[in-house]
RNA sequence: GGUUCGAUAGCUCAGCUGGAUAGAGCAACUGCCUUCUAAGCAGUCGGUCCGGGGUUCGAAUCCCCGUCGAAUCACCA
C-alpha cells in the first residue's frame, strides 16, 4: 500500500516535472500488472493523455518511465504496452515491506480506543417457535463476521439480537404441546427444546390445515360462498374460483377452532394470565437452551439480547407523543398513521384501531430501549432482504422520531438461501436444519481426515473434525456476495477441495508443519537486505500488503465476502509457492529465512483474515 | 401494476471507484507423491458477460429501453 502512495507521488512529480501538469488522485490509476506482463504495478497514462502535449499513449508512458526509473529508487525498470505503463519495483522494497508486515501481529486490523465510533450490530432475530434453519445461518454468521470486521475497522461494536418471543407462533406451539404432547419435555424426549417446540408447531399446522380442510368440505355456510367474474355478452355469470376458494379459505380460518384457540391464548397472554405466562416460559426457556446450543456449536455469540415481550409495548408511548407532535395522524377508526407520500413511499400504519403494537411499533421500541443502553453511533441491521421496504420505512420513521442514527441506519439485506427447486418451506419439509447440517459437514470432515490423523487423541481429532467441517459450512455461506441468492444442495455436500474453507485451513496447516520442522532455527526477520526473491516470492508479498485495503474496503461495503475470496487469493498464490520453492532444504540461509518469515507472515494473515469470517484454523489437518 | 434487487462457462460463483486477450472452483479428461502435508500443483475442454441502444480513447462494469427471475407493496412478524 504504502509502495503505492509512495508510486502515486513520484508520478504525480513525474507529471508535474515533465509537463507542468497537477494531477488529481482520480487520474493516477494503478494496478496490479496482469501476469503476462513484466512489472508489478502498472500505470493507465489515458487518464490524463489529454492534458499532456503528447497524444501518443507509448510515448507519453515512454517518458514518464524513464524520468521514474531515474528520479523514483522504487522504480528499477518500466514497458509501455499500448497505454500501459508498467512498473518493476526493486526486491529490496518489497523484503522491506515484509519486514514490517512480521513486526506488527495486528497487521491488517486497526486499533479501537474508547472514543472510537460504538456500532450496533443486529443479526440472528429468530423466532422463538422453531429451530433454526441454514437461512438463520446465513444471517449469523453474517452478522458475525461483520462484527468482526466493523472492529477491525476501528469501531467499538455491540452485537445484539432480538428475540421474538412472543405472539401468536409461540401460542400455536404453546397450544399444541398442550394438546397432544402429554407433558413432553426435553428431558423427557431427549430432544433439544428447540426442536421439541418446532414439533410442537408442526403438529399444530397439520391438525390446524385438517381442521381446515374438513370445514372446507363440510360447513354449509362455506359451501355457499361464491365470487363472481363479470356477466358475459350472453348473460352468464362465469364463477371466478380462485376468488371463490381464497373467500372460503378466509371464513374457514375464522371459523377454525383451533386457531380461535390460539388467538384466545394470545389474549390471555397479553392480559398477564398467569398460567399462560408459566407455560410461556417454560417453552421458551427450553428454546434458549437449544438456541445456546447451536450458538456455541456455532462459535457465536452476543452481547447484549433483546426480548420482544419486553420491547413491543415500548414503541407505544414514542408513537403517541409524535401523535401529539404532529408527526403522524389519527384515522377516523381510531388508527394511528405515519404518511410518507412525500418521500415517495405509502403511509404505514403504527397502532391498530384496537391500540395495540405492529411490527413496526415494536422495532421503534427496541430502538428506544437501545438507545437508552448505548450511546449508538450507527445501527446495523443483518435482515433478509425480503423486508427491504421495512427498513427503508423504519429509517424514515426513525428519524422522523430524532434518532439521531435513524437516518443512515443500515439495512444489511443479504439474498435468500435457495435450495435447486426453489425455496425452503418449513410446511413441507424441505427446511435444513442448522444443528443436523452442522453435524453433518463434522462427519464429513472425520471420513475425509481421520486417517491423517492417526496419531492424535481422540479429543484432538473431534476438534480438527469439527474446525474443518464448520469452516467448509461457514466458507461455503460467506464467500458469495451476500446481497445474491445463493443456492444450496443438500444432495452433494459442501466441498472441501477447490474454493473452499478446509483448502485455506490445509494452507494454514502445511506451513505450520514447516514452521514447525524450522523450530530449531530462531526466526527473524533482520538481516534480509540484499536477498534476492522470487517473482512468486514478491507477489506474495504483494499480495499480504493487500490485506489491510481489503479489511477496509469489507468494512465499507459491509462484505465478507471479499475477505473471503482475499484469502482464497492468498493461499493459492501460496500453495504455488510452496510447491515450486522448497524452504527447509533451501542452502543459502538468508533465503531460507526468507521465505520462513515470508511464510509465518502468510499464516498469519491467513489466520486473522478467518478469524474476520469467524472460522478457525487448525495447526495439522 | 408500483418499488427494490438480480441475470457472467454445463453447475456454483469472482470480477474494486470504467482499463490490456473476462477469471476461479466443481464436473469431464491428462500429467505430477523415494523430496517441507497430493484437502495440493500443472494442463486440456468449456463464454452472444440476458437482448438492444447510448456515453468515450476504452463498457461485463456507467445511463436509457426491453426480456426473464426474486422480493416487497398486510391493522403477519
Amino acid at each position: 500500500m504504502e509502495i503505492e502512495q509512495q508510486l502515486s507521488a513520484s508520478i504525480k512529480a513525474a507529471v508535474k516535472s515533465l509537463y507542468n501538469i497537477e494531477l488529481s488522485d482520480k487520474q493516477v490509476q494503478l494496478s496490479p500488472t496482469r501476469k503476462e506482463f513484466e512489472g508489478h504495478l502498472t500505470l493507465m497514462v489515458f487518464p490524463f493523455m489529454k492534458q499532456t502535449p503528447i497524444k501518443n499513449p507509448e510515448l507519453l508512458g515512454q517518458a514518464i518511465g524513464e524520468w521514474l526509473v531515474n528520479n523514483e529508487p522504487l522504480v528499477t525498470k518500466f514497458n509501455v504496452i499500448k497505454g500501459f505503463l508498467n512498473l518493476s519495483i526493486n526486491a529490496g522494497s518489497w523484503v522491506e515491506k515484509l519486514q514490517s508486515i512480521y513486526a506488527n501481529p495486528s497487521f491488517g486490523i486497526q486499533p479501537v480506543n474508547c472514543n472510537a465510533p460504538l456500532v450496533m450490530i443486529e443479526y440472528s432475530s429468530p423466532n422463538t417457535n422453531k429451530p433454526l434453519h441454514l437461512g438463520h445461518l446465513r444471517n449469523i454468521l453474517l452478522g458475525w463476521s461483520l462484527s468482526k470486521i466493523v472492529a477491525a475497522c476501528g469501531n467499538r461494536v455491540v452485537k445484539t439480537n432480538i428475540v421474538n418471543d412472543r405472539g401468536i407462533h409461540i401460542c400455536k406451539s404453546m397450544l399444541a404441546w398442550k394438546k397432544w404432547f402429554d407433558g413432553a419435555t426435553p428431558e423427557s424426549t431427549g430432544k433439544k427444546g428447540d426442536h421439541l417446540i418446532g414439533d410442537c408447531y408442526v403438529a399444530f399446522d397439520k391438525h390446524y390445515k385438517a381442521e381446515l380442510k374438513d370445514i372446507l368440505a363440510n360447513d354449509p355456510e362455506i359451501q355457499g360462498i361464491h365470487v363472481f367474474k363479470d356477466q358475459l355478452p350472453d348473460g352468464t355469470l362465469p364463477e371466478d374460483v380462485e376468488k371463490t376458494a381464497e373467500a372460503r379459505k378466509g371464513v374457514a380460518e375464522m371459523k377454525s377452532t383451533l386457531m380461535q384457540e390460539a388467538r384466545e391464548m394470545l389474549r390471555k397472554w397479553e392480559a398477564g394470565d398467569p398460567e399462560v405466562r408459566e407455560l410461556w416460559s417454560m417453552m421458551n426457556e427450553w428454546v434458549y437452551a437449544g438456541f445456546d446450543e447451536t450458538y456455541r456449536m456455532m462459535g457465536v455469540g452476543f452481547d447484549k439480547i433483546y426480548y420482544e415481550s419486553n420491547t413491543y409495548l415500548e414503541g407505544k408511548g414514542l408513537v403517541l407523543d409524535g401523535l401529539e407532535k404532529g408527526l403522524f395522524f389519527r384515522k377516523a377508526d381510531g388508527s394511528v398513521w405515519a404518511d410518507f407520500t412525500k418521500e415517495g413511499l405509502d403511509q404505514k400504519i403504527l397502532l391498530r384501531k384496537d391500540g395495540t403494537s405492529v411490527y413496526m411499533t415494536q422495532d421503534i421500541g427496541t430502538a428506544k430501549l437501545r438507545y437508552q443502553d448505548y450511546p449508538i453511533d450507527k445501527m446495523i441491521y443483518v435482515v433478509g432482504n425480503e423486508q427491504n421496504y421495512h427498513f427503508q420505512v423504519l429509517s424514515l420513521l426513525l428519524d422522523r422520531l430524532g434518532f439521531k442514527w435513524g437516518k443512515d441506519l443500515v439495512h444489511f439485506s443479504y439474498g435468500m438461501v435457495e435450495l435447486p427447486n426453489g425455496k425452503m418451506k418449513s410446511r413441507e419439509g424441505t427446511v435444513v436444519d442448522a444443528d443436523d447440517l452442522m453435524a453433518a459437514m463434522i462427519d464429513d470432515a472425520r471420513e475425509a481426515s481421520s486417517e491423517r490423523l492417526a496419531d492424535m487423541s481422540d479429543e484432538e481429532k473431534q476438534n480438527v473434525y469439527r474446525i474443518i467441517g464448520l469452516g467448509a459450512l461457514k466458507y461455503f455461506l460467506l464467500k458469495v456476495n451476500p446481497v445474491n441468492n445463493m443456492v444450496f444442495n443438500p444432495a452433494e455436500s459442501i466441498d472441501f477441495n477447490g474454493n473452499t474453507g478446509p483448502f485455506i485451513q490445509y494452507t494454514h496447516a502445511r506451513i505450520k508443519s514447516v514452521l514447525r520442522k524450522a523450530e530449531a532455527e530462531t526466526l527473524s526477520a533482520e538481516g534480509l537486505d540484499g536477498v534476492e526473491i522470487s517473482e512468486k516470492e514478491q507477489t506474495i508479498i504483494q499480495k499480504l500488503l493487500d490485506f489491510e485495503q481489503v479489511v477496509k474496503r469489507a468494512g465499507a461495503e459491509y462484505s465478507p465476502a471479499l475477505i473471503a475470496n482475499y484469502t482464497y487469493d492468498l493461499a493459492k498464490e501460496y500453495n504455488q509457492f510452496y510447491h515450486d520453492t522448497s524452504i527447509l532444504k533451501e542452502e543459502d540461509a538468508r533465503k531460507r529465512q526468507f521465505r520462513l518469515v515470508l511464510s509465518t507472515c502468510v499464516a498469519r494473515v491467513i489466520k486473522t483474515a478467518m478469524d474476520l469470517l469467524g472460522i478457525e484454523v487448525p495447526e495439522r489437518m
